[in-house]
DNA sequence: GCGACGGTAGACCGATCGGTCTAATCGTGC
DNA sequence: GCACGATTAGACCGATCGGTCTACCGTCGC
């Protein structure tokens, strides 16, 4: 059983990669969690808000250990590279394409304001950092790391995108065919 | 001095791109364009979510225009497609970073509509096959041309979230390095 | 002058928004 | 078994949500 905390979170991220950060209610989040409304404002003393960067946070982090899974047991970066689409893929499929990147969906719809911008820049470099050092990992130089971490995150934003838009992860599995030429 | 029913959908369209659909209120609208609520309810008699088509509408056809003056003037594709780049990051500068892609902030942001659902698709498809026949017109085999036309697509996607993220228009400047080198 | 009518103006509606507050309950150390 | 802080429970708040409705205004034809 997990703790109230962690629940709320995990809820609220969910929600708010379907329907972006305005497009749901504290009430369908409590709602959904099973939580009544004191709690959240125990827990997460800036309400909503707080929630959104918690849920960022975790989906961060599962993010992170999804590239790991993918370019672990990779024997080069073209390798896991195709891995990283696929998993993305059938993630995708799982939600039924009506889900959004979850951090973007959460943070970059939010509030204007510097606290989410600062976080949604340094997840977003963290993820691409984690594929460059899986790069130089197998054997790529710094540049070609620089360049491949870049095109690849840019390419699975897009490619989200537009799986969303056409309700269709294919464009996720042929994603490495279409940046991978290059190399 | 434009009709009434253009400055509520150019208004509306701008303020979706900066706070997304669920983010902004119909009063919002009404007041940064001066018009009375009686106006929207006449004009868009769906109210909200027709306001949203019409804005999608006019993006869609802003962003046409904006490809094909990339491209009418260029010798080959690589130089049509920096421009294009160019181009956006440009706009974005001048919207200060605050603005998203005008289709996906309105639509895919909205309800689960399967109205928003099918515009959102055919306006993404009919740009992606707008660069496509500027590849062709500039000597591409049909193959090179939806390989081109979708790799720039998805960069463009990704690369204007990414761009938001960091407020910093140049990743979008910086595109056409990362994926026509593979040409 | 006078209806007819497309359009404007905004008061008003119930529902929901995010957030606060107090009371009850739980868990643990004593 | 008791006290006390942590947590849960939900009634309640003003503000705002999207939308409806009636009254009014301007400009036509006549």
């Amino acid at each position: 059983m997990k703790d109230t905390r962690t629940k709320l979170a995990l809820k609220a991220g969910l929600l708010f990669q379907q329907k972006g950060y305005h497009g749901v209610g504290v009430a369908e989040i409590l709602q959904e969690a099973g939580v009544p409304k004191g709690s959240l404002y125990h827990h997460f003393p800036n309400g909503k808000a707080d929630l959104a960067l918690a849920a960022a946070d975790i989906a961060s982090t599962e993010m992170l250990r999804i590239i790991d899974d993918s370019f672990s047991p990779a024997t080069d970066y073209a390798n896991g590279a195709t891995t990283l689409c696929y998993k993305l893929a059938k993630f995708f499929d799982i939600q039924e394409g009506k889900i959004g990147c979850p951090v973007s969906a959460t943070l970059l719809e939010g509030p204007e304001n510097a606290t989410f911008q600062l976080a949604l820049k340094e997840i977003f470099n963290a993820w691409m950092a984690r594929i460059r050092d899986h790069a130089i990992r197998l054997g790529e130089t710094p540049a070609q790391a620089d360049a491949d971490s870049q095109r690849l995150f840019l390419a699975i934003q897009g490619g989200w995108t537009l799986a969303r838009a056409t309700r269709n992860s294919d464009v996720l599995r042929g994603l490495p065919a279409l940046i991978l030429s290059a190399a």
